[in-house]
DNA sequence: CTAAAATTTTAGACGTGTCTAAAAAATAGT
DNA sequence: ACTATTTTTTAGACACGTCTAAAATTTTAG
């Protein structure tokens, strides 16, 4: 997969990285006001650019039928997020930052062209296999190293127990009620209560118990023990 | 001096950032033409960058007349620099690139935007003085730490000695050059002599000898022992 | 001092990426 | 099946950064 020398501008790339993100959540083809709220942008202005990639032939594309990646612009995103991942390792890891910190300076690195840059790093910060919120990261060749289960909070039966491997890392605020609660990665969950007429959670967590939302619930992730 | 929030475009910084080189350089009034070349484009586009960042009073400006650094034109330029410098010292130092190799990839990250990342970057490599070149690295205030003598080989006289302190890094070719003859910022250099006719110098450099032609010396900056 | 040459600016154009408003197509409701 | 509504695209505009060609200004030389 020889990509490379193809130079896309921040805009492109953000595109494409917000379609591959839509994509792996949501159904595989991609409708143009959906991109538009994902993006803060107008509906026309996603049309103008789905024209674009798709000429640079990295979207299939149809008028009125939405959008998906094609496997050169699949490995385009791939790649933009391998950056993004270490580049928030690296943040967390070497410099201290805060899990919440993190994701706009990592918004910004993300776009920096240098394949050596990167696969330095990666080998700077020791290989590592998921970024501070236990997202995947993927090798050079855009793949991941068979992830662990992951399985929503939300989606758990009362009495469940399980390690946390991922927070979704969409917002600074939300990371920082985890920092509140002194959750993290690694940290040991069983659900107590699971009040069906809310979906909130009641919940363990070193020897404290906890009151989640179904929203809070919703994106936190753990590994169940298979007990 | 609050500047932040204010935030240029790539383009802006990097016209503000030659004209702060070129000042340095040569004299303080900057030719259009002169800034052209540098940004290897055409003097009316730099016309009309000098009219927008005059607008911004980041530059001193009239027609006809060149251009030179507001204080805060001349304070943006420094950050731009010390981050510039300081990607370099990351990449040479933590990620094994060779100084031949950086600058590019420096152009790239110097335009990221987190005083923070500069900051805590700053303290991870240990308060560098100097980049991987030798050129001084200024501090978050934009001050530099009183520079050691440095003094071009080009203008040494003969039987001068004195280390390496700089390198021109303007060009990835004659770094490999120093590469090949194993000179280094520390090296030790004696003037043996100097060809007046064409200004060329046998230096002595670790037990050997080398010979320099003018350009090469005077892109070479060294701190003379005073003996 | 004046004419030729060099430098610099202006005028007009183009590509990118965005927007608003209007038109076209798809979807939903009766 | 036929409107009404929603979604999506098109049309036309604008800011940015660049270019070429022409005009204006400054500098150099006779
Ligand atoms: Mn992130
Ligand atoms: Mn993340
Ligand atoms: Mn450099
Ligand atoms: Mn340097």
């Amino acid at each position: 997969m020889q990509l490379e020398k193809r130079q896309l501008s921040q805009s492109e790339e953000n595109y494409i990285k917000a379609i591959y993100a839509l994509s792996e959540t949501c159904e595989d083809t991609i409708s143009t006001n959906l991109l538009a709220e994902r993006m803060s942008t107008k509906a026309s202005s996603v049309t103008d650019m789905l024209k674009k990639l798709t000429d640079k032939e990295l979207l299939t594309y149809q008028k009125y039928q939405g959008c998906g990646l094609t496997p050169k612009g699949r490995a385009i995103a791939l790649s933009i997020v391998r950056k993004h991942r270490l580049w928030e390792v690296f943040l967390v890891d070497k410099l201290q930052f805060g899990w919440d910190e993190v994701h706009e300076i990592a918004e910004q690195l993300e776009h920096i062209q240098s394949t050596q840059l990167t696969n330095r790093l990666e080998a700077f910060l020791g290989y590592p296999k998921v970024d501070p919120h236990g997202d995947p990261i993927p090798n050079d060749e855009g793949v991941f190293d068979t992830p662990a289960v992951r399985v929503s909070l939300a989606s758990c039966e009362t009495g469940s127990k399980g390690i946390v491997m991922g927070v979704d890392d969409g917002s600074p605020e939300f990371l920082q009620y985890l920092n509140k609660i002194d959750l993290k990665l690694g940290s040991e969950i069983e659900i107590l209560e699971k009040l069906s007429f809310d979906g909130s959670l009641l919940i363990a967590m070193e020897k404290r118990t906890i009151q989640f939302s179904h929203v809070v619930a919703a994106r936190i992730f753990i590994q169940p023990y298979q007990s």
